[in-house]
DNA sequence: AAATTTCCTGCAAAAAAACGCAGAAACCTG
DNA sequence: CAGGTTTCTGCGTTTTTTTGCAGGAAATTT
């Protein structure tokens, strides 16, 4: 990894996440502690950056004493970015949805993932693109100015065309009985191709979701390979997912 | 290898991947570092890409980079974009590429506007996505992480598909003799596919792009309908497409 | 206050770049 | 076409950049 390409990628961690541990990006780009430090101290020379003990800050977060939490659930949905993250592995055709907890794991995807992503969300496959290693395939077709993806005959038939390893599936509203539910009926249509199109399906939903009901189905529990919570997976409120025989992160 | 060969070669690989290792080129083509190093330093000379410790990177990485060009020229582009937008009318279908002059456009769109806006451009269509009252189909396939756009034989056929009632190009290069070229390959036969796709085809270029050359042909000057440009449609750079019976505005 | 983590300094090894040079190829030019 | 000039390319050497490492200082945590 050039130089260069490592600072931009700080750079970009630091203007997305508004803060960045040296550790963490020392691990997820492999190089020595020093570089990082010596990476962090140019960009902060240059004015990009606040360097700090332990890290680095945003700039336009320094004045203002934002408190983390700016963004809605944000360190929830970070937790099980992290742990859907594990699941990928090299190589792999990712199919992804839309959604905040989607697009918190696109920014966290490590640098040195090399796979495939495809996806109809305009959010995502803007994080993805980002992304040095990863080829990204835009499902087209008319774009939902609300939910901000693509939807349409076109995009269903383009996604049943493929076959992913693996379906992340962000979540609005997930329930023991009813399984996954949603409330745009276009945006259900999508899902359920993109469901029927991967090997594994992989539901992501913050707490707060789960044990919730919207409109229109999904699908039964049953479709669902793994649930990603950023609980523990012992917590009680998971069990009635876990007895349904899916695989709790 | 003849020189030029080889600095298209680097060329075409520095936008495919935004990034290129020089080490690795000088294993792929057969010669020395030095060699390599050298058309770096006058590929970088000529502002085609940015020469770094190892290699060299795309000018789309980082285009934080130059914004004293791009407020510069942002006043020239928003006034081809004003000229453009005098040629939609309500119920049109609008076919467009992506490009700075197109976003600036895009920006500028007055919103009673009611049109179909289809492209293949990212950030083209984030912009067209915030109007209130244009419809956004979005081409799907590939996405050229340099470009920020789709490529590949999917987008191609779904272009064709289509027929516009005018297609705006963003330009790189335009030339009395060569008619309009660009550099990137996949970006050229997209162009093309639009260019055969609409009934009318108007070419954006700012001033400081008539008259170069890149490596590859778009099409010939006979296939464009009207060129807008910043300058008086009087002004005697222009009066040789004027001649070649494009109207200029 | 002790312990852990992070930071800084200098240093050394490796990689890359710059430099000068010389042979070879291409290209004028009369 | 002969002779000269320019351009291009590879090689050896020197210089610069980058990176990791060690040891001590500073800061943070327990």
């Amino acid at each position: 990894m050039l130089k260069k390409e490592r600072q931009a990628y700080i750079l970009h961690q630091v203007n997305l996440h508004n803060k960045v541990l040296s550790s963490s990006l020392c691990s997820e780009i492999d190089v020595s502690e020093d570089t990082i430090r010596r990476d962090l101290q140019e960009l902060a020379d240059e004015g990009k950056i606040i360097k700090v003990h332990g890290g680095a800050l945003s700039h336009s977060f320094n004045h203002v004493h934002f408190p983390v939490n700016g963004v809605y659930s944000q360190n929830q949905k970070r937790a099980i970015a992290q742990k859907a993250i594990a699941l990928i592995k090299n190589g792999m055709f990712v199919l992804t949805s839309g959604g905040t907890t989607i697009i918190e794991m696109a920014r966290s995807l490590p640098p040195q993932l090399k796979a495939t992503f495809i996806s109809g969300s305009i959010p995502a496959v803007l994080e993805y693109m980002h992304h040095p290693n990863i080829e990204v395939i835009l499902v087209g077709d008319k774009i939902s100015k609300s939910s901000k993806i693509t939807v349409g005959s076109e995009a269903i038939a383009k996604i049943k065309q493929v076959k992913a390893d693996i379906c992340f599936l962000g979540t609005n509203a997930i329930d023991a009985q009813q399984g996954i539910t949603d409330n745009d009926w276009e945006v259900v249509q999508l899902k359920k191709a993109m469901i029927e199109s991967s090997k594994k399906v992989v539901c992501l939903s913050i707490a707060e979701k789960i044990n919730t009901i919207q409109p229109i189905q999904v699908c039964a529990l049953t479709e669902i390979d793994a649930l990603i919570t950023e609980l523990n997976p012992g917590n009680p409120a998971l069990q009635p997912y876990v007895e349904a025989g899916i695989e709790v992160l």
